[in-house]
This record gives C-alpha cells, sequence and structure tokens, in this order.
DNA sequence: CTGAAAGCGCTTACAG
DNA sequence: CTGAAAGCGCTTACAG
C-alpha cells in the first residue's frame, strides 16, 4: 500500500506492479501476465490480481513498460508554421488513431527555414523515441529531413503533394489534378482571362497548384502570363496585395484562383472595396476548403482537402510501419474535389 | 559500438551511455555526470566523454531518464472540441514555453459530454505520468475534473473564464468585462435596439459573455429581453439560425453581440442575404479576435484574447509548480481588449 | 575527482 | 500454470 499523506489522502507514490503482486500474494511475473492478457494465467489467479489492480487503482506506467519491451508507445508530429487551422484539423485525425491504436501523440514544431532543422528533428527522435513520426507539409518536403529518417531508420509517413524520396511511406494529395480542375470549372463557365494568386512557389504545395492550373488553361488554349500571376504566402496581406495588383490592371481578370483559402478571402475583400461585383464582375476561387470558405459572403468556390481523413491515413500507415509491417508500403494518393458555391457562379435567379 | 546493418549503415541500435562510458574508458557514473552538467569532472576527464558522445552520437533517452528521477519530462494539454483554430494558437503558445523548458508535449483530446471523462483523464495522467497538465476550455471548467486532478496530485493549471476551485493555478480570462466594453462600445454610438447571440450557457465562458453583455446594458438602462437573446453553440451554422430570428423580428435589433467571431460571420452573411447595411443598418460585433475577424467584410469589432500569450503564461506556471514551485500560486488575471473596425463604426466620409 | 552497485517499474527468456 | 533473475538505459547516495 502506497504511503499517504495525513490531509488529503493523496497517494505520495502510485502504486506499481510490485505492490500488485505483493498484495495479490504472487510474483509480478505473474501480474505482468495478467496486464498483456497472456491466456496462461488461472482463472482464479488472474482474479485475485485483478481484484487487487483495482483496489490499488493501479495503471502500469507506459515508460517503464517501454523501457523493457524497447518501445515508447509514442506517435510524433512534425509540423511546421502553417495556419492554426490546418494543423489544428490535421492532429485531430492523427489523434484519433492514435487513441485507438494505444498511442500517445506528442507534437513537436519545426521552423521550415531553421538551419538546424535537421539536428532538431533529429535530437526529437533520438531523445523521445518516438516509435513512429507523422510529417505534416511543408515540413514532409524537405528532402534532407526525409534523408535523416532513413539514416534513423524510424518509421515516418510523410504528407505531402508529391512523393518524396526515402519515406518508408507517404500520402499524397492530388493538388495539381485538384488546381486543374479549378481550371476547367472556370474555363466551362466562359472566363478567358484568368488570374492566380499562388503560395511559396519554393514549397511542393505552391508550385503543383499553379502548375496543375497552368497546364489545364494551356491544354484549353488559354495562357497565364506572368502579368496574371502573383505569388502570395498563404497568408492574408499577401492576398491583399496580389489582388489589389490584379484587380487594377488595364486589362482586369474576370476570375481569379488563389491558392488557398485565405488569400481567396482577402480577393473578396479587396473586390468589395473596388465595388467588384463577386461572381458578376469577377469569380473567385480558393484551395482547402477550410471552415471560412462557406462562412464568407459570397461562400467560396475551392478544393475540398479532407484534412482529417488525410491525416488519419497516414497515421493508420505510421503505426503500421512502426509495428512491423513490411516497409515499402505503397504511397497512398488522396484525390482532392470541386466544391462549386457562390463566387463563382450566380444560381438562377441570384444575379440576372 | 552498436551493430550496423550490412546494407545501410543504420545502427541497429542506438549508442546508450554505458557504450560512451566504455569508449571513453570510464564508468557510466561519470558519463552521467557530464550529461549532468556536474561540475566536479576533471576538464580532460570531460572532453575525452564529450568526444566520445559525438563519436557515437549519443542521446539520452529521456525515458530512461525520466524513469531514474520519477520525473517524465512530458507536459499534457488536455483539451475539449473547441474549434480547431483555437486549439492551434494555444497549443503554439504551449508548445514554445515547452520546448525552452525542456518538455515535451503529449495531447489528449477529450469529449466534455463523455460520461468517462474523469476515468479517461485519470488513465492519461498515470500511463504517461506527465509532469505537468496545462486544461483548456471548456474541459477546464469541469469540477469533476479539477476534483481528479487534486487527487492525483498533478500540477495542473487550468485556462477558463472564472477561477474553478482545486486547481494548484489559474489563468483567468476577464470575458465578462470584455463582453461589457462591448455593450458600453455600442451603447456608445448610439444603440439602444441591441441583441446577443450567445454560446452554449452550460460553459462558463458563454455564461460569462452573457453577463457582461447584458450587465453592462442594464446598468445604462438598456434592456436585453429574452425575445433579443438567442443560444448559440459557437458554431456557424448556430449563428446563421440565431441571426435569421432576431434579423426578421418586427422590432429589428440594430445591433448584434455574438459570443464568438464565428457566429458573428454568420450574422454579417445574414445580415447580407437580406440586403442590410452592416454597419449603416446594423452594427455587428465578435469576440476572439481570430483570423476571420479581419478577413471579413466588413470587418469585425470584436474582443482580443491574447491566445498565445495566454498559453505560455499557464505553460509556465505548469512548469513552475512541477518544478516544486510553492503550490497556492495565486490566479492569473488576463485583461481583454476591445478591437473597434468596420462592422460597429462607419469612418467618417465611408458611409455619410 | 571517480567508480561499483542499487534502483526506477516494467517484460521476458529460462526453469520448474 | 507460476517464479527468481536479468535487463531496458538512465541516476544517485555512498565510498574511496
Amino acid at each position: 500500500m502506497p504511503r499517504m499523506t495525513e490531509q488529503f489522502d493523496v497517494p505520495v507514490r502510485a502504486a506499481t506492479i510490485t505492490d500488485v503482486a505483493r498484495d495479490a500474494g504472487v510474483s509480478v511475473r505473474t501480474v505482468s501476465r495478467v496486464l498483456n492478457k497472456s491466456p496462461k494465467v488461472g482463472e482464479d489467479t488472474r482474479r485475485t490480481i485483478e481484484r487487487a489492480i483495482a483496489a490499488l487503482n493501479f495503471r502500469p506506467s507506459l515508460r517503464a513498460r517501454g523501457l523493457a519491451v524497447r518501445r515508447s508507445f509514442l506517435l510524433g508530429v512534425v509540423q511546421g508554421d502553417q495556419n492554426a487551422h490546418v494543423v489544428g484539423v490535421l492532429q485531430h485525425g492523427i489523434v484519433e488513431i492514435c487513441s485507438e491504436a494505444g498511442y500517445e501523440l506528442l507534437v513537436h514544431p519545426v521552423s521550415v527555414q531553421d538551419s538546424r532543422l535537421t539536428e532538431d528533428l533529429e535530437d526529437f527522435v533520438r531523445r523521445t523515441q518516438v516509435d513512429a513520426l507523422v510529417l505534416l507539409p511543408p515540413v514532409s518536403e524537405n528532402s534532407s529531413v526525409a534523408r535523416l529518417l532513413a539514416r534513423l531508420g524510424v518509421p515516418a509517413v510523410g504528407i505531402a503533394a508529391v512523393p518524396v524520396p526515402n519515406y518508408p511511406a507517404m500520402l499524397v494529395t492530388g493538388e495539381r489534378a485538384a488546381a486543374g480542375m479549378v481550371a476547367a470549372h472556370l474555363l466551362e463557365a466562359g472566363h478567358r482571362r484568368i488570374a492566380m494568386v499562388t503560395g511559396p512557389l519554393h514549397f511542393l504545395s505552391a508550385s503543383e497548384r499553379e502548375k496543375g492550373f497552368r497546364l489545364t488553361l494551356e491544354s484549353a488554349g488559354v495562357a497565364l502570363p506572368p502579368s496574371y500571376v502573383r505569388e502570395g504566402d498563404y497568408g492574408f496581406e499577401s492576398g491583399l496585395a496580389a489582388a489589389a495588383d490584379l484587380l487594377t490592371l488595364a486589362e482586369r481578370p474576370t476570375a481569379i484562383f488563389a491558392a488557398n483559402d485565405i488569400m481567396a478571402a482577402a480577393v473578396l475583400k479587396v473586390a468589395r472595396a473596388l465595388d467588384l461585383d463577386v461572381p458578376g464582375d469577377l469569380a473567385v476561387a480558393g484551395f482547402d476548403d477550410s471552415d471560412i470558405a462557406s462562412m464568407l459572403s459570397p461562400a467560396l468556390t475551392t478544393i475540398r482537402r479532407p484534412l482529417r481523413d488525410i491525416a488519419r491515413e497516414a497515421t493508420r500507415r505510421a503505426i503500421a510501419l512502426a509495428e512491423g509491417e513490411v516497409s515499402g508500403v505503397p504511397d497512398h494518393h488522396v484525390e482532392l474535389t470541386l466544391v462549386v458555391r457562390q463566387s463563382t457562379v450566380s444560381f438562377a435567379g441570384a444575379k440576372p
């Protein structure tokens, strides 16, 4: 029985497997057997032990257990500096799977442009001995990170817009194709003067979205001239600046595709300030289908990235790798879908 | 020297303190001393050991270390089902302080209405042996949880709108006063028919915001009649429904205060659908100053909750408690501030 | 200034 | 079906 403090009846030290063994009158080996659901324990012994466990309110320490079996039961998520909403949703998916599988989730934020990025990550992995890692974009795209992971031999799955070498497994989101769908949608609505606000083009997600959009336009004989392209940084302010540029051109575009919903919100705001009707004078599309997409007026046509499902699938794979699944799991591709709302289409009767 | 696999030069097993001791020709005790920066190690010995550490690329295991010193170097954040953005920002603040202090962050999501809430939380704490806990609202408000924490004796700080008994330390956000500031602002602008969309009133945050708003109105002789109050759930849809109700009343309010920015966005959307000018026909205010507040058109007057700073302060306190600071740290109060934007005020010249 | 040994709380071949 | 003992990778009084 652990000692109790006088006043509060608080256990000074939590019960250990040894306490249970003593109270149940068996060896720790046998207690360990019931903890691990070994079948070879007598029915009576098991019940006695279970009673002792309940009485002592004993819970095995993950840490001691992990030290013994050389696993940590920890899964790490490595995340860069994306917007809080995206990270929040992804994490939600990750943690759901972790709980189901008996893992705890360790959060490790990094800064993508940090020169000590790989060093920091190696520290983290070695120090915490995570059993597996899920890497979110854009960290997931970094090839030095991928090489580090391979060297450390830690099961890791990266979520990115394109397969990255050296990952045991990847979850690839079809961003290029999705951006192409936006282009096709705008073309179909009759637009020919079409502009784009891209993300930071050194990120794969951003360059994929740009490529997909451009290629589809070009294959329809519509150019995406440099004057119609502005590079943003996925942030609202950069969207405002880009939109202000594009919407004051002599040859004003009739449609703008922003590489994420936040920058699309900025385009809407500038359009409003210039008294342009959306979608009458200007069609606007975004990317992500984040919460704000439907909150804006007009609601945003956008690409739905099922972030929570993506995160869940990535986590499942990471855990499978950690539990010894043969590595070389084929990459998993997730198709994204177009969601059409009022920002690109006047519904019958709405705007004659 | 750890064995290497033939093909990849991957260490099959990472170097341990024993490997370092052997290579440096000293005892593990001495290696442990340099790891813990004990001053009583000879200069030469230290250098030899440091060289061996570098050569083996050794990093001490947090887990083994923790087992020996009876600490885990883990801090847990317990979060309910708030919106992803709020959680994302709070977590960012928490993890910053953790990193500085040498703690890893473990995420434990719970469902506030789960009947097994306390049991689940006890499991988590005992299993992971976190050194400290930060609890976000609305889980932080739950008094059974608070009692559980006290019983377990785990250092925990709760973030809530009102002090909750049994927490070793709390971070209290002045939500009632803040809502009062919104009321004062609307009164000052001349509004008398003022309505409110509240959050779920069984949450302290929601009832505090309602109280603060109502009391300030009443002390100015302005009533907040039941017909002018709708209870939402902090979600967008509930805001739409509430706004649709309020804005079709015979005696339409001239101002609506929504208990968070998301529901305020819904009010803006409904106002727009009804062709009401904001702020000309209707003033709208929100709460949180989340990213969307400035993305909306018109930009939202709202209360700034400095979430990241709040999280940082809570985490600092949690760590202080874990490291043996006398408990009974006084609660920390954070004042919130009003941010006035276009949704309540026509700036000179904008709307004559 | 440095070392041999016990201990943190578990698991796991190996015996019986 | 059950137990004594060693080990996981660290730290820490206790000696010297």
